[in-house]
DNA sequence: GATGAATGAGCTTTCATTCAT
DNA sequence: TATGAATGAAAGCTCATTCAT
């Protein structure tokens, strides 16, 4: 009983912080993100998060694993389904990776920032690993189909990886720039993208 | 004859001090640098930056300006020199700007990442976005030699644009991820866009 | 029934925590051990060893007070049993307060160190001085048999003690410094004190 | 000009560091003093004491320094003046020695406490080194003499020391005790040694 | 313009101790 | 009695910046 409240309310401050610095780190930066600051704003004292992370890292770290976790679940879905064109498959795919990127733009930007404010944690490392590991599979459904230019399946993968990147990471990056409509930009990129995979009969 | 060597020595000290910090912000990314290390590595006193420069971040912005310059001058020269294949032109000025991007990781950063602890100096960016004008102008000369599938310049000029950006940024951003070989990677997805846009003939 | 088995717990944990702190303090030194690695040790949580001392130094006093308590009942041994040379005697009980003083170093220092950062308990100091008595008891006993130069009790008996006190702390303060083989200057300066004080024949 | 004034409001600033720490870490134990108390007494920011120490450890061991310089000073005049028999300057040296000790104890205790607060400085373990060589000279002194016991100067040496440092680190350490007027405990222990060491006609 | 000592706020982290359960 | 999450003060140290000279 005792055991199990301790628990829950353990896991609520645990939240607490980690939304906290989810928020900070997305707003003002990694490196300008005080352990204070996240303690001021859970009203808790700075030690007091150490019980829950080991240290500031540990928080960045864990706020990955979660958006990778989140990830993972919708593209797992996409690759169950193995039905219809493999291409196709693979353009819902992009498209459902992009809507991920700008429908969770704090989890995204801290997971994929630049490298530098990323210290080294071998199971965010690993987390995302696996989550690359259901884009390979897609692309292997097209190779393995014969849809396709080329037959380096990681060499495309991660091609399309980087496009798709770059779509989430320029409406993140550049909010003032006029681009064109939002989904207009998506679809044509992913367009061009499949285009360009695609063998020519 | 006073006054004029004097300018000359101020103008040398603020190179000296450009110079310095350009290498020490590659080599040990902007935070992790400090203020004294530059002025040792000038041999001079802490103190005496500040009369070259307001704080900090006008030492990064300085060196963005002036890195930016020298990717304007590129790009122009590409623009320019109208010769040969549009496409080919396209996919030369894809790989330049990859690569500036790469070469200069921390000055890149600070025009298009987001949520990063660099301070955004307004100036500094909109020398980074003028180079996107001429992006705009060689695909034009594509899409006027009919070598398109599609017609509207905007539009794949800002999809080129998000496709090379996202190379630049998955290599900043996931510095320990197991890539391919860099260039082939770069080489894949230019290759993907460029045959995602032509006009099957 | 209910009563006495949770005394001999308690006890048992009593004793449990004074084992891993001795052992703690004496390979880590007083400073470098935390209340949380001895709770550690004792597979207890950090709140449980308040319920049996009052803080931190307390332990170290109980410690101390047991150890103290040891080397009175082996010098008391040594003054029961008046057989043999009182001189030898006298050597042997040097012996044997300069090997527990190196074999107790926290201990040691805790009583007769200045200005060190250890908190002094009282109860300690008297558990200590009192070692001082049966030294002086050593002493008279050589005198009263008339192998001593000097008739001084008291004198000799503080000189001795200083001698003796000499060696520990040079050990235990000077650890880096390239000393003779312990045993041998231990041996050294006991014979140095004995022949300085026998009565020349 | 401008310079000197600097240098020597440097000096001064230095010297008052090492003055409020001399007494801080005699009165409080090295553990118990931080920098900000250091810094409070001077009536400087904390962080000004980094100007001139490399840290909390750098200023223990320029306090050892000097104590080793102001004994080095004292020891070299005994040994340079060979005059007179080798064992009463030897008798000389330790009461000189003690003196030393119990005229600044502040000094004394730190650089010869308890080892576990003392950081390992290689320049102060050098500096006692070199202070330790006089009293060997004044050894080697003895036995060439033909004076003593023994033959092992180093042996006889760091006997000695021991000896001449537990009387001043008793007085020290504890100072309530009921000691013999305090010449006299000094005089009964160099006797003992001497006559200890001294070869019996 | 150049100096460089000094600032002072701030950093991450540690830890003895408390107290509601 | 035992728990262990939380405290809160403090630690050593860093650094961009200032300012008297």
């Amino acid at each position: 009983m005792l055991t199990k409240r301790r628990e829950r309310l353990n896991h609520e401050l645990r939240e607490e912080v980690l939304a906290a610095a989810r928020e900070l780190f997305a707003t003002d930066g990694y490196h300008n993100v005080t352990m204070r600051k996240i303690a001021e704003r859970v009203r808790v004292a700075p030690g007091t998060i150490y019980h829950h992370f080991d240290d500031k890292s540990a928080i960045l770290a864990a706020i990955c694993m979660e958006t990778f976790g989140k990830l993972d679940k919708r593209m797992e879905a996409l690759v169950t389904d193995r039905s219809g064109n493999p291409l196709e498959r693979l353009r819902r795919g992009g498209r459902m990776y992009v809507q991920f990127g700008l429908e969770h733009p704090q989890h995204y930007a801290l997971t994929f920032a630049i490298g530098d404010a990323m210290p080294k944690h071998d199971s965010v490392m690993s987390a995302g690993l696996k989550t690359f590991e259901n884009l390979r599979l897609c692309v292997r459904d097209c190779v393995d189909a014969g849809l396709t230019r080329m037959q380096d399946v990681e060499e495309i993968a991660q091609s399309l990886w980087a496009t798709t990147h770059g779509v989430v990471m320029l409406f993140l990056g550049k909010p003032g720039f006029p681009f064109i409509e939002q989904s207009r930009l998506i679809e044509s990129v992913l367009d061009i993208a499949i285009e360009g995979i695609r063998k020519k009969t």
